[in-house]
DNA sequence: ACGTCCCGCCAGGTG
DNA sequence: CACCTGGCGGGACGT
């Protein structure tokens, strides 16, 4: 036991910097996770690579991981190696995310109740592309909301981020529900069982999967009509941003990538302990404002159908690229594919876009 | 005071 | 056995 460096308060080194939590929250963390591996054709990820160019912790980034592989952004290859299926493959993922809740019960959740509960595991047939066979199926989760009483021991793996990240999607995907709050979510999605710590636990996990899903503008983070308990709305797609692909015919939105608005660069990230390596690189410096763009959702964002019943009736997902903003540009070098090494130019030109909820400053 | 949620311990899983 | 994964909850930060 090495005595670990207690307290944090403060840094001890120059500027103290009342570090925010918010400058490193998952949703942030997201946000410049995608940033980083959507320019060119990155297809590999390796953990510890991203680790380090973040400049968190490993553990951090099996979190975003997770989820991001819950709607399909990511996949799965090998130890330490994800392979990035990109924002397209999110359409297809929702699609399946949907089917398999229609299959089961996701829809009897507020309003009418339709406690139809079959449990029929049944494999549903994987649109995926790639298909090790190491695992034929298993891969589909065995949503056992509520009045599960089998005790199937299934997948050891995946139990809560991953599968709560597709329940919960699956929750807007199904229903007609979209706006929820995270206690009434973490209620269904566990059936009835309020008891105490376990919803506690839940409630903890859907806030890390809300930011994820928030900072890729799955969903957005508003409150009820009431006004007062803060819920998520499901987005669906309807990000800003440009995009190479065209979009509906009716985006009127300019979503023209203009220059970066003035640089407000925070320089934050990692400032605290690190790993023991992680020398290299001091800390780079991620120029991040916190531009809230308020884009209008003008048009209809169109969520994956929202009938019940229609099913596969409207397949056609005008997914907006919600990539996250844009220029595309790598500084330097087109001869690198694969890796990227210029981190600082990389972070000098990134962009996230991070979404404030709240407050709007007006910067644009 | 309560809502949000970061940090990282530590237990399984895997090679 | 070392290392990769990731559940889980304390308790600090935010409002």
């Amino acid at each position: 036991m090495a005595a670990p460096p207690p307290t944090v308060t403060g840094g001890d080194s120059s500027k103290h910097h009342a570090y925010s939590r918010k400058q490193k929250s998952l949703g942030l963390l997201c946000s410049n996770f995608l940033c980083l591996y959507n320019r060119d054709g990155i297809t590999s990820i390796g953990l510890d690579d991203a680790a380090s160019r973040l400049g968190v912790e490993r553990r951090r980034i099996y979190d975003i991981v997770n989820v991001l592989e819950s709607v399909g952004v990511l996949a799965r290859k090998a130890k330490n190696q994800y392979t990035w299926k990109g924002f397209e493959a999110i359409p297809k993922a929702l699609k399946e995310l949907k089917d398999e809740g229609l299959k089961e019960n996701f829809s009897s959740f507020d309003g009418n109740d339709d406690s139809k509960v079959s449990d029929d595991e049944e494999d549903d047939e994987r649109i995926s592309d790639t298909r090790t066979e190491s695992q034929p199926d298993k891969l589909n989760p065995s949503l056992n909301l509520k009045s599960s009483a089998s005790s199937k021991p299934e997948n050891r793996r995946e139990k809560s981020l991953a599968l709560l990240t597709q329940n919960f999607v699956k929750l807007f995907v199904c229903t007609s529900v979209d706006l929820i709050s995270l206690d009434e979510a973490a209620k269904l999605l566990l059936g009835d069982a309020h008891n105490s710590s376990i919803m506690r636990t839940k409630v903890r996990r859907l806030y890390d999967i809300a930011n994820v899903l928030s900072s890729m503008n799955l969903i957005e983070k508003t409150h009820t009509s009431d006004t007062r308990k803060p819920a998520f709305r499901w987005l669906g797609f309807g990000g800003r941003g440009q995009s190479e692909h065209n979009i509906s015919a009716h985006e009127s939105v300019v979503t023209e990538s203009k220059k970066r608005p003035f640089g407000a660069d925070i320089t934050n990230i990692s400032f605290k302990r690190n790993k023991m390596d992680l020398g290299e690189s001091l800390n780079m410096n991620f120029s991040k404002q916190k531009q809230v763009k308020q884009e209008s959702y003008v048009d209809e964002i169109d969520r994956i159908t929202f009938d019940e019943d229609s099913n596969e009736s409207t397949k056609s997902y005008q997914f907006g690229p919600f990539a996250p903003v844009t220029i595309a540009r790598v500084g330097a070098s087109e001869n690198n594919p694969r890796k990227v090494h210029d981190l600082e130019k990389l972070a000098t030109i990134y962009r996230p876009q991070y979404q404030n909820q709240g407050k709007v400053s007006i910067i644009s």
